[in-house]
DNA sequence: AGCACGCCGACT
DNA sequence: GTCGGCGTGCTC
């Protein structure tokens, strides 16, 4: 190596360019790869990441500034971890050094962020009672099963509800902590929970472990992800951010209700945690778990066809549990509604009732019934939700918020109607059933508060609430014992839907709605409103029968040609002007048909299912591979010439693979 | 992405 | 006459 050329740093930024930048580091040496860097950058400074030490530049020399700092408090990314971040940036077309970026912890990010800590802190102790129960006979044969294969493979655990895969997990992990390796716990956001901190805790009184999620400060998660980095922590137990922790002696990745949408990431890297777990495993050559009640029909396919091993806990672990019972019933315009009776009986026992309804607000329409009239968002093409109790008009997607009308605004007329219900006129109507019930609604609207959830869930355990009204949020990760009876409205809207995965979305979120009733030993019922009892999702729901589902549902994406049988990549623009946007995507279909591709199919422009929103309008280009390969290949040259598009500069775009919805 | 520079429309 | 709109180019 020539010793008199100065050493040049090659350092990766949080920009959208798809190169590094190079810097003077007389200083730097090998060990310096993969390590924080703080760099002149124009006027101001960044916080970047060495990707290579070189002695020459194609950047005139004059032009070359010197690093300002290298952190070498911390260790560098190592090569599994720049492994996992080539892929990521390749596959799904993000330039590497925003990817980087995006998995560092956000002090890590930025330029007086983070201070190391004065005085290392002692890992947390708990009061030793480590406990494991012991496990029936499915499993233990499960556990047995996923020990014989300590290389890469994918088991799928196909679980329903209350059959104890979180212990098949517990048992797994605790196994492989004791051969000395690290372990990922990959859960929803929604499920990671205080109680399930708890819980981990009370298992491994003596274990260094961490918890990342958003609800972390930004100093105390960058403290926990370098634990991690440096292995002392042992085992970390995150949301979908935490799938980049750098985990030098990762041995096993278990990924929870893995069919959940919180596992997508939605903006900016638009990533799926679970496939990068994947990709993660078969990179460091160990096990990865997938595990659901509902898994997705991705996951079940490749365990169909064997590529990932399927693992079965059909009994409910619980001694007596059993399946609740199911009834379908008709929506009723006036009177009663069918599940009345049913309701009053199960409160006069003295259990809970559930009523679930998937939209907040008081009705979703305000409408003049003279002249027709409806109440809309100027900003978003979508109507205004009514909200009675403060009185207002509210958009769910932009924020905006009008006083309710007295009259219509078209016509005059002052007798303004609602059309269908949400959480607050449900509470309002089961008020009238049953005057003397405490209720207790849930939204995101009565729960903005800090600690309401945490409120509420005492209040429910403590059984000082009869009735709960609530949203999807209620569903999720939380069981109460007392609950017996789920009462389902409005599923009717969802069974239609346009999008090809609404059945499978569909049937996951009944089904977990419907384990929510009768947990312990108690047979709890479900009632589903509906109109159309034949419906295939209501069919399978009512056989209890999962696996028959995803089998045919299987055999109608077939059919159809769609995921997993395609795959699936969008292009999507928004701008304020509608006609920026349409000739940008205009222009990025013809660059894409005059490439083509084995087996590319490229769709015509239309609009996002939110067509306007907060005054920026939204278009977007399907385009469809026959095979992963053959459109990774397609994408990666369209994407260059997607960035040299001069109509591209004045709209947002952006491209998303392996889309979850479209 | 930011941030500067630069050139045309409607304002004190 | 200037304030500000956003189109264009650059950042090692
Ligand atoms: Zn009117
Ligand atoms: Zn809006």
């Amino acid at each position: 190596m020539d010793l008199q050329s100065p050493v040049i740093v090659e350092v990766l930024l949080d920009l959208p360019l798809p190169r590094g930048f190079d810097y003077h580091a007389a200083l730097a040496t090998e060990e310096d790869v993969g390590r924080r860097v703080k760099v002149p950058w124009g006027t101001g400074q960044k916080v970047g990441v060495i990707r290579a030490l070189k002695h020459t530049s194609t950047y005139p020399a004059d032009k070359i500034k010197e690093v300002l700092e290298i952190w070498r408090d911390v260790p560098p990314l190592n090569a599994r971890d720049w492994q996992l971040l080539e892929f990521c940036s390749s596959y799904y077309h993000y330039p590497l050094g925003q990817t980087v970026l995006a998995m560092l912890p956000p002090a890590l990010r930025r330029v007086g962020g983070w201070q190391p800590p004065r005085r290392v802190r002692q890992p947390r102790k708990y009061p030793s009672q480590s406990s494991a129960p012991p496990l029936n006979e499915a499993q233990r044969s499960v556990v047995q099963a996923i020990l014989q294969q300590p290389n890469f493979a994918v088991h799928l655990i196909h679980g329903v509800t209350g059959s104890g895969k979180t212990e098949v997990y517990f048992s797994l992990i605790e196994k492989v902590l004791e051969r000395g390796r690290q372990v990922l716990l990959l859960v929803p956001e929604i499920n990671l929970t205080p109680q399930l901190e708890q819980r981990l805790a009370r298992r491994w009184p003596n274990l260094n472990w961490i918890s990342l999620h958003s609800g972390v400060s930004e100093k105390e998660r960058a403290r926990r992800w370098l634990t991690a980095q440096t292995g002392a922590a042992r085992l970390v137990l995150g949301t979908r951010l935490a799938v980049f922790t750098p985990l030098p002696e990762l041995g096993l990745i278990v990924v929870d209700e893995e069919h959940e949408a919180s596992f997508k990431q939605q903006d900016g890297l638009r990533y799926s945690a679970r496939d990068l777990a994947i990709v993660r495993a078969r990179q460091g050559e160990f096990p990865i778990i997938l595990g659901s009640a509902t898994p997705t029909l991705e996951s079940w396919h490749n365990a169909r066809t064997g590529r990932y091993q399927l693992h079965h806990l059909r009994e409910r672990a619980v001694p007596g549990a059993c399946l609740p019972q199911l009834t379908l019933a008709p929506t009723m315009q006036e009177g009663l509604p069918h599940w009345a009776t049913v309701l009053h009986e199960t409160l006069s026992r003295g259990e809970q009732v559930l009523v679930f309804i998937n939209r907040r607000g008081y009705a979703p329409v305000l409408y003049c019934p003279n002249c027709g009239w409806q109440a809309a968002c100027p900003r978003c093409s979508v109507r205004l939700v009514v909200h009675r109790r403060t009185r207002q008009l509210r958009c769910h997607h932009c924020g905006l918020e009008q006083v309710l009308h007295e009259s219509c605004p078209s016509c005059g007329n002052v007798h303004m109607e609602t059309r269908g219900e949400g959480t607050q006129q449900v509470e309002e109507r089961l008020r009238n059933y049953c005057p003397s019930a405490r209720l207790l609604r849930l939204d995101s609207d009565s729960l903005a508060l800090k600690g309401s959830w945490e409120r509420a869930r005492e209040q429910i355990l403590d059984h000082q609430v009869d009735i709960l009204v609530g949203t999807q949020l209620l569903v999720k990760g939380h069981d109460f014992p007392d609950l017996s009876l789920v009462v389902v409205l409005n599923a009717d809207q969802s069974l239609f839907s346009s999008d090809f995965r609404a059945s499978e979305r569909l049937y996951a979120q009944l089904l977990q709605v419907a384990g929510r009733a009768g947990r312990a030993e108690k047979a709890g019922q479900v009632w589903i409103e509906t109109d159309y009892p034949g419906h295939p999702v209501l069919l399978a729901l009512m056989q209890h029968e999962t696996e028959n589902f995803l089998d045919q549902e299987l055999a109608l994406r077939r059919q159809m040609g769609w995921p997993p049988f395609n795959y699936l990549a969008i292009l999507r623009a928004e701008a304020r002007d509608v006609g920026k946007v349409t000739v940008f995507l205009e222009e990025a279909r013809q660059k894409a048909l005059t490439r083509g591709g084995e087996g590319i199919c490229i769709f015509d422009p239309v609009p996002s299912t939110l067509a306007r929103k907060a005054g920026f309008h939204r278009w977007q280009l399907l385009v469809q591979g026959a095979h992963r390969a053959s459109l990774q290949v397609f994408l990666a040259s369209w994407v260059d010439e997607l960035r040299a598009l001069r109509s591209g500069r004045s709209i947002h775009w952006v491209l998303e693979v392996d889309p979850w919805d479209c």
